[in-house]
DNA sequence: TTTTATTGACTGATCGATCAGTCAATATAG
DNA sequence: CTATATTGACTGATCGATCAGTCAATAAAA
């Protein structure tokens, strides 16, 4: 059988492909170990064994989504970084855009990966092959990236910008209202341009103080 | 009979302690679902039964971990915040190292709590209610003094600094050596201060670069 | 007809939770 | 001082529910 990733959209079949919608609803929602094969099966409209026929185990399943969803949100990075001038005045803000712009798009999941990547984050051991599977060839580019366009900077350097950029996504990606609820009745939820702006002027903002030895 | 927060460490069982340290690092390793009540109560080394007869369910014993260190936390974040003069040149980088330090300190609970601290910022519904009890009152006070701190910022802007800040701080605060792979060899972990400094500046330079209107 | 897709019925393991009861310590009564 | 309640701390056995996973049978597609 061929893997799910080199099947095209157009050849799945319509109940696999509501398994792995269901599945990453039903892990955003719960976590890995929070969500249950039988609601899982019950949200996809099918029987928990075609779960079990497709997917073998839980596990591979919840391996699925991620590497699926992953690597439509890393192609497009990738895309986005190579049409990036890296010498030009604006290179790194136009890096962290590209780095996040995809994670925010409806090509990002929605809210429903989101939750899953922040997850992620958290860095669980049963996590930690599969990022490194999938994200982290990604990750070596922009951290290569941010690097030139920090002017050269040094990879230690870079990797710690890339590092505090992917927890500021984090912190706003899964949008549980509690920016509003801090910020006071008048702060409505940010439009997705905005937000995207302000996400990536202060990750530049913060690489540049990182850089600078010692000044304020 | 006293709530667990009045008594005093020292009136404490020993099994009691044992319990909730227990928990903290079961709950960190594999969250709420994959925490076992059965393997909590083995590495505690006491009787399963003993759970539930001082927290009478699994997700009381969960709350408690996280009411109990969040306290300890958002206590020291209050004294250190206090002692900050908020009309003072650097005010806002003493503002964020008050909201990290103590997160990163022993009394943040190390490796473990810093886990469940990570899995929080997901956002997920079971969590919420208690993010708002035990995080909301203290994350307010520190929007202000941001706010003061960044010369008159508005709300907005300050919950906005806060969420990224709390963002950063959780990409950091589990480390598990992930920046340091993307960052080559020589990329040792830095000693504690070193990387709070670290995180202060990059904070601080985001804030301002977020404050002014539309300037790079 | 052969392969692929899908189902319902089922299983053993494990889950959180409950319960009856033990044991030492403390308080009360005689 | 002694005997009797009363409590707090704790345990082993066990409950029903739910878990992921299996398998033989069947439907659909090739």
């Amino acid at each position: 059988m061929k893997t799910l990733i080199e099947r095209t959209e157009a050849s799945r079949t319509h109940a696999l492909d509501s398994i792995l919608n269901a599945a990453e609803i039903e892990f955003a929602e719960k976590g890995f170990d929070g969500a249950s094969m039988k609601a899982l099966a019950a949200r996809a409209d099918v029987s928990q064994s075609l779960l079990h026929y497709h997917f073998s185990s839980k596990t591979k399943l919840y391996e699925a989504v991620i590497r699926e969803r992953s690597k439509l949100i890393n192609d497009e990075r990738i895309v986005q970084l190579a049409e990036i001038d890296l010498t030009q005045d604006q290179a790194l803000y136009r890096v962290i855009v590209a780095l996040f712009q995809p994670a925010l798009s409806p090509l990002g999941g929605g809210r429903a990966y989101a939750r899953i990547f922040a997850g992620l984050i958290a860095g669980h051991e049963r996590d930690q092959d599969l990022v490194r599977e999938c994200y982290d060839p990604t990750a070596l580019k922009f951290v290569d990236a941010i690097s030139v366009a920090m002017g050269g900077a040094s990879r230690v350097i870079a990797a710690q910008v890339y590092q505090f950029s992917l927890g500021v996504l984090a912190s706003v990606i899964s949008r549980d209202g509690r920016a509003e609820r801090l910020g006071g009745e008048l702060a409505g939820p940010l439009e997705d341009g905005r937000l995207l702006d302000q996400l990536a002027r202060f990750v530049v903002g913060g690489a540049k103080a990182i850089a600078r030895p010692d000044k304020f």
